[in-house]
DNA sequence: TAGTCAAAAGTCAAAGATGGTCAGAGGGTG
DNA sequence: CACCCTCTGACCATCTTTGACTTTTGACTA
């Protein structure tokens, strides 16, 4: 193995594999003591090889019994759908409550969320709720559909 | 269990589970000797994990024959529980990521909204999705929060 | 009754314990 | 050489623990 940010990838695959949960929780300063690097690598290691679109989930916590919490999900098949969706909200300059709806339906009839919870999100994302100048909520909605987006890729089967 | 705060959350949710009335009383000092710890180390528990969106009510008496009570809310209509958290909304001046998850914790253990839907709704409400400054963030989750209180009326027959 | 005192509990800010970010240095490979 | 990863460390953010100081309450006393 070249260097050390392969050496500490394996490692915690290997700790995930092991163990029945498919989650570990790990002491940031203990790995790196282990490995005998800053701490700061492990956040690279983490940053470069267990993102979302490997199927790694973390979770982390500071303070007094802070932790992070690496786990391991499976993903959507559709991420295609999903991409072409992020492309569409992504070239969109104005999202507007129709853009919105138009999204969520996609998403309904292709059977990643259910029905209530696109009820759901379509009225958070509404413009009485949002009660803001239109520009702003254009950059809400593109936020919050791209968190949407996020979430779905490996919710179901996660 | 990693912290001596997350030890004497459980224990004291555990006494509280096991009495029948919803309610315990416990003498700040023997907490904190039993846990060895110093007393205000039970003020920041108390503080921390056992607030009023979470559902628990803390009343108390200094002096000779103080006490802390701490008490399980229960409400038996749902529409009390959605009007109680609107109202905790309201007077918050300050809606974090925190507060956000312990109202939607909230409403899945009062069986009001699906885990998957806090899920969806707790990424669409994170610090990372709303971008933005404090009180900005704070007043997206404001609305979209009370948008949601909204459709679970309904949607629970109100 | 008013004053005093001790026994609680409350407050708050500083210190401690973790993890996160980011920009720049270092190194390997085409 | 150019470029892309890696590695590092200074600085930041967040949560927990501690302890000094404050407030409240009830009992006892003058």
């Amino acid at each position: 193995m070249r260097n050390i940010s392969d050496v500490i990838e394996q490692y915690l695959k290997q700790v995930l594999k092991e163990s029945q949960a498919n989650a570990i929780e790990i002491k940031r300063q203990d790995i790196a003591q282990r490995f005998e690097c800053v701490p700061s690598q492990i956040n690279y290691v983490i940053n470069t090889r267990f993102t979302v679109e490997k199927g790694y989930l973390v979770e982390s916590k500071r303070g007094g019994g802070g932790y992070i919490r690496i786990r391991r999900v499976i993903l959507h098949e559709k991420q295609d759908v999903l991409s072409s969706l992020m492309d569409i909200i992504h070239e969109h300059p104005r999202l507007n409550e129709q853009l919105v709806e138009n999204v969520l339906i996609r998403l309904v009839e292709e059977q990643m969320m259910h029905e209530q919870e696109a009820q759901l999100i379509y009225h958070l994302l509404s413009d009485e709720a949002l009660n803001l100048q239109v520009d702003d909520r254009s950059y809400i909605r593109r936020q919050q559909l791209l968190a949407l987006m996020k979430v779905l890729r490996y919710r179901n089967g996660g």
